[in-house]
DNA sequence: TGTACATCAGTGAACGCGCGTTCACTGATGTAC
DNA sequence: TGTACATCAGTGAACGCGCGTTCACTGATGTAC
């Protein structure tokens, strides 16, 4: 442990041993109940040394919902990437969140916590982010980077946002339902069957669906 | 205010107003950042009164999932029994949770918080709830309480629950993103738009379901 | 390379405050005769 | 109806405690010459 580190990269350590903290203590209390004293005792600092890098927890919060919801996005490119690839597009969409809610279960628990928690600012991060997913996914789909044979390119723009809002609250919820119990994240077969049976009804409606 | 109560009915007030005054201050917070002085200094009772009615608020919370989802279930009937009457079941029947959300947006906003919020028992019984809910709805499906031209008798129990668990989650989110937005509350003609027309087209799918 | 000064992440003590919980109590309501 | 006693919802004072925030500080890192 020699001083290697720049300061900026001690700095920004701080910062995120801060956030992980706070991430890991999130599985107990949500953000509002959360203290600053609690969170820079896991850490490992003075409750002062809290103000260089956040004027509060809140915006603590904040800084953890845009890395969480990065995290996410990468899930859901992945999700949607896998759609592209032939018959078995929706069990393997769902693995796949399956296996990324296992790989960041705080990050999930975060966000499906927060999404409708104590604290506006965190509130309203978390659902311009996921706005922003479902804006995404509905250009893939209108622009046939998604194959299948609905004919996307027909729909109206409200019509497709009124289908990808369906299919990302779908996955937030089944994440979300995940990890509410912690048998299915070990043996997580009948959730998986559940969800992508359900996804696989709304594709089925969207393919009869008449815009 | 002659002292006509008897001491029953005076303790089931106060039980009442700590209820009430909890829903009302959650407004703010959530139930863990929800302190027991805050609740009793709301309804003007002393801090220690507060243990004749509940041994800590983690149980005020539960007695409040049931308070709420007494009248949630309520709008579920009502919704349920809207779309046995014809063609326009579905945007009648979002018109009545819009309705009920209005009238209820602080039980509304309870469930959604809680749902998958800081306390362990209180998210339990929450789902238990809306696992009854889903449960009754599929029932009805089943025996054709409900007309319609999915023959949902031939239906597999499993499948029949995996529409309901998507409508109920439906009808949840719906509420959700009600509150979430002030403004929706007012002029909700947007969002009920939008949910009907997710829920006819997961409907469409139910109708071309292989069971 | 060496020296003198600047920066600033983290320290540690202090503060006033509201918290949850306890306790012996009060006095209106309820009951037995 | 009147009296004596029991019940118990709510009181109010007290407690120890951890909270968020402030402040002057320290000492390693960074910079200028």
């Amino acid at each position: 442990m020699t001083h290697r580190l720049t300061r900026q990269e001690q700095k920004a350590q701080t910062r995120q041993a801060l956030l992980d903290a706070a991430l890991r203590l999130m599985d107990r209390h949500s953000l509002t109940s959360l203290g600053l004293r609690e969170i820079t005792r896991a850490v490992g600092i003075t409750p002062a040394a809290f103000y260089r890098h956040f004027p509060d927890v809140d915006s603590l919060g904040v800084a953890l919902v845009e890395q969480c919801l990065g995290s996410m996005r990468a899930t859901i490119r992945e999700v949607r990437d896998g759609m592209a690839s032939g018959d078995q597009v929706i069990d393997r969409s769902i693995e796949i969140l399956v296996g990324h809610v296992r790989a960041h279960r705080e990050h999930f628990r975060f966000i499906a916590r927060e999404r409708h928690g104590g604290v506006r600012r965190v509130r309203d991060a978390i659902a311009g982010q996921l706005d922003l997913f479902s804006a995404e996914l509905a250009t893939d789909l209108a622009t046939h980077r998604l194959a299948g044979p609905t004919p996307y390119d027909r729909w109206t723009r409200a019509d497709l946002r009124m289908l990808t809002d369906l299919i990302v609250n779908h996955m937030v919820w089944t994440a979300a339902a995940l990890l509410d119990d912690p048998a299915l994240l070990d043996e997580p077969a009948g959730l998986i069957d559940a969800a992508g049976r359900q996804l696989r009804l709304i594709m089925l409606g969207a393919r009869v669906w008449e815009p």
